[in-house]
DNA sequence: CGAGCAATATTGTTCAACAACTTTGTTTCC
DNA sequence: GGAAACAAAGTTGTTGAACAATATTGCTCG
């Protein structure tokens, strides 16, 4: 792959794992001589990401991390609504993509039996295990337009996410209802799969959206 | 607005306009000079275009317009049926969208009387009118993700219009049937209108099919 | 005619410089 | 003291040239 390929994926990776805050301006002088290429280059990786929506871009101020509202959360979840109770309406079990959703969940419960209460790092794993539930879930749709706006909707919410403090409530109770979507999908099919999807992302979207509110009053 | 900007912007515009045919080669210093910009601000440009799936970029070999085939095709539509219908079926008939799309199908009605049989140019203006239309019904879900991300498909699938060389058969049939689906949406309600998009939709991705079908037998 | 190789052209990346603009800091005046 | 005007500093936007890395073309030779 290219060199800024690989730099945007780089730079993508660590926006992800929350190694600038969300809001913070990135300077293009100090990350070009952190990842030592030279500053143009690393504008065409910031490009992409822009274009993604992971970092917001204002001519002449530079480029942010993106720090996603509250009306951009409420958009996210109307968007994630849409294509995974799509996909998952219109699904069968044998496809390939299941057993992906299966592994997902398993390595989720897998990783909240570890967390301890407050233990940021595993409880980001977590989150991670049941974003690529998801991810999983929409490739069921074998659309690579709808799998790619996907994945860019999951990197924003992460985003949001990140601005989160509390984790813990953000990820531990959607490890048994991803398994619940999953397995009223494989004993009572496609319908009632989505019908319980959908009750789960409207809890969870409740969820951060509470936790937005409360943000925003302290 | 940003040089960059204006040009990628520039640029978009003369693609779907049909400037380049699909598939071709675009040098960069030719269009560097052609536009009177650097190299590495052109460069910039078409990453953005080619994040929006309008070129296509291959490493050390160039950007070309993108040529969609027959299976992009069908994702393309299958993700406008999602986008279109759900955004028809959760809406009210008050929106200001609905002017919107009022105004696009009295532009294509107009435009469509006047077109003589084969005037490529007029034909493409119904064309024009027609996406107006479904532009403005997506908006109807308020949601910016869905209108960019529809924004980008429609870009796409303009795309695949200019492969085809007989654009009546393409635009003049949809002319009649969006004026359908929107009186239906505005006496017999929404899901009543989704359902006739719904139809709208099979019936035009069926004449691209036929007609890129056609297409590879030549 | 085809394989291998050299020549050519294009893209990828860097660097240095300057222009355009925003932000910050200072001065001035009320 | 505070607000407006202005100067200074810092950052981004754009350019042009240069060289490296890779793809394509054309040629030679068997």
């Amino acid at each position: 792959m290219n060199q800024q390929g690989m730099l945007a994926d780089a730079l993508r990776q660590q926006i992800i794992d929350g190694a600038f805050a969300p809001g913070s301006r990135l300077s293009e002088s100090a990350i070009a001589e952190h990842f030592g290429v030279a500053r143009n280059t690393l504008r065409e990786a910031f490009r992409a990401l822009s274009e993604q929506g992971l970092l917001e871009h204002v001519p002449h101020r530079g480029v942010s991390v993106a720090s996603p509202s509250i009306a951009d959360v409420i958009d996210i979840y109307r968007a994630r609504r849409i294509i995974e109770c799509t996909a998952l309406l219109h699904s069968e079990p044998e496809h390939p993509a299941v057993q992906r959703m299966e592994e997902a969940v398993v390595a989720a419960e897998a990783s909240a039996q570890d967390a301890l209460l407050d233990d940021t790092e595993t409880w980001r794993a977590v989150g991670s295990a049941n974003m690529a539930f998801h991810v999983a879930l929409v490739s069921l749709a074998d659309s690579p337009r709808l799998a790619r706006t996907y994945r860019d909707l999951a990197a924003e919410l992460r985003l949001a996410f990140l601005k989160i403090d509390d984790p813990r409530s953000l990820h531990e109770p959607f490890v048994r209802k991803n398994r619940a979507v999953l397995d009223t999908f494989l004993t009572r099919g496609a319908q009632a799969g989505a019908a319980e999807l959908e009750r789960y992302l409207v809890q969870s979207e409740r969820v951060v959206l509470g936790a937005f509110a409360r943000m925003q009053l302290a």
